[in-house]
Formats: structure tokens, sequence, C-alpha cells
DNA sequence: ATAGTTGCAAAACATTTGCAAAGTT
DNA sequence: AACTTTGCAAATGTTTTGCAACTAT
């Protein structure tokens, strides 16, 4: 998911593991080796990433074998339902990114290079819940997205545009 | 996509269709049976749909045959790119709805009942075109979509509470 | 031991595409 | 006639699932 700007974290009383943890305990689930591996790969640095990006940087051979692609999938499916990640629809697949220890935010999508850049903006909880109180709407979360092309795009297209001109 | 809450419609010079012919000929493309009949069925009534649902309730014997799968899809697209309908993502399927004489506006989703309210807000347009601008970005377009539960589905709730709370 | 988890391959979905036949201009 | 569109079936891309082997408790 190539390049993107982050917020900083936030303040958290455990690590993703003990969290995750915490979560399949209460419902008699298992942490395994394979889960294991994939929150320590995830949690090594904030970005979005789809299930395929992921499971192409696991290394091949791992001292337990190779992590399949219905893990992966699936193990995506458990941090989101326990909390760890965050996840929307991006041109057809699934993007996720952190949830847990990491502030709410939404994004400015650029088309040209799909980065992604995120933004906070109390003004827009304020008014989504304004808007909800109105129609009697319980509100339980949002996905904004807002699309176009980025600054270093435009400049880009800037330093290109002669070259079109003259063609 | 069942239920809606809609809003009004917004003064327009031409029909669809007219402005379906429009964007056609200024391409060199053609204006077809298929195309017509779901340029008329779209736009019967204001809804929200994806190319499944809409394929199931066109006519399985028209004058001309019955329209295939792909013809729908193709169609759609096509609609889409016209400036006819608007699309976006919904559990990883696409809904449509109308763009064309249809002021802009943003969605309440019922994740209980699937329903889909419009709502306007002028503000969020500020808000997302400051946000956009303090980083530079050019803004094509958004989606903005509130999850939550809606008012009927919270009454049946309350309605339905008591039986729960005696199991 | 008892269940949940894994990896693989197959299945499931939504959507797109190749191609010959049919439709439009 | 020239070229686009259609319908079908096959292909695509993503995500899920069935199942036997494996693993954590």
């Amino acid at each position: 998911m190539s390049q993107e700007t982050s917020l900083g974290a936030v303040e958290v009383s455990l690590s993703p593991l003990k969290r995750f943890e915490e979560y399949l305990q209460s419902r008699g689930k298992r942490l395994t080796q394979p889960q294991r591996l994939l929150i320590e790969h995830v949690f090594k640095r904030h970005d979005h990433f789809d299930a395929d990006s992921l499971l192409e940087q696991l290394p091949q051979r791992g001292e337990s074998g190779r992590i399949g692609r219905a893990t992966v999938y699936r193990t995506l499916n458990k941090f989101v339902e326990a909390g760890l990640l965050r996840s929307f629809t991006l041109d057809g697949r699934t993007v996720y990114e952190h949830d847990y220890g990491y502030p709410q935010h939404d994004h400015l999508h650029c088309t040209e290079c799909q980065r992604l850049i995120e933004f906070q903006s109390e003004e827009l909880i304020r008014l989504r819940d304004q808007v909800a109180s109105g129609f009697g709407f319980r509100v339980l979360g949002h996905r904004f997205i807002v699309n176009g092309v980025c600054d270093d795009c435009l400049k880009a297209r800037r330093r290109t545009k002669r070259k079109v001109d003259m063609i």
C-alpha cells in the first residue's frame, strides 16, 4: 500500500499481543504460532495493507513452516473482531490498518499514487453525531474517505505539463 | 436494497435518457434496446441497488429477449461514466444510486436492517475541503457512510427487550 | 484427550472479458 | 458496410470453506 502519512500513537495499557490473548481467552480460543507471527509482523510498523501484500511479506520459511493464505485471512478477521485492526474497502480489496493504540482518524486517498493520508477531525465526529441524532440513529462508527490528488502528484503533473502540452 | 429515505429531486434540463444519448454521441457509442430498458427501469424510482438485484427485477422475457448479466454490469458502468449514477461499495458489493438530477448527499447505514438513510450537509463539504486544502490535496469527491442502528430497529429492540431479558 | 487452528485445494462471490452473433448508424 | 453491443461461458481476483492433519490447552 506504498507511502503514507500517519498520526502519532496513543497510550494503551496492553501490548497488541496481550490484548489479543485476552480476547482469545474470553472466548475459549487459542493463541498459535502463526497468529503470534502475524501480530508481530502487523504491529511492527504503522501502515495500510491488504491480505495479499501481507502474505507476500511473510518469510516463506519460518521455523514452523509457511503460513497459508487462508490463515492470513482468518487471522486478520480475528484481529478486526478483537479490535486490533480496523478494515475498509478500497477498489474491491479489504485494507487493514491499526486500530488498537491508534487514534480514530479518516483518510484522503490519492487516486493517482494510491497514497492514504490520515487526518483527524473532532468537528467531523460532532457533525456526524448531530446528523445521526436528528434521525434517531445510534452511531456505531463511520468511514469517510476523501478522494482526489495529493500534493506530490499535483506537483508531478505540473512538472510534466510542458512535455504533454508539446505533444 | 430494501427500504430507504430519500431527498427531493433537483431541477435538470434533460431526461436521463437524453443525457445518456448525449454522452454516447460524444464518444461515438451506440444506444441500444437493453440500455434503453435499463435506463428506464433504473430511473423509475429512486433507490439503492446492486447489479444482481437489478438483474433479478428485469423481465425475464422482454420483446428483445432477456438481458444478460454482463450487459447489466457493462451498462451500469457506462451510466456511472455518463454521470447518471453514482456508486459505492457496501459489504463487498457495488451499490448504485441516482446521481443525475439528484442532490449530493451521504448515508447513514443501518447494520441491522440494511436501510440507507440519506442526508445532506454543506458543513461536511466545507470541512472536507478545509482539511484537504491543509494537505494541498485536490478533492475530486468523497464517500461518507455512518453505520449504526436506525430508529426503527432501536424501537424493535426495545419491544423485544423484555422477552430477551426473561430467557 | 478435547477442541480449536492450519494448510491445501476447492468453492463461493462479484465482476470482467473473449468471442461469435446480432444490432445500430 | 463498419463498428459497437450483446449474451454466453470462461476467466479473474478476492475471500471463504471443507477437511484431514496438527497443535494448544
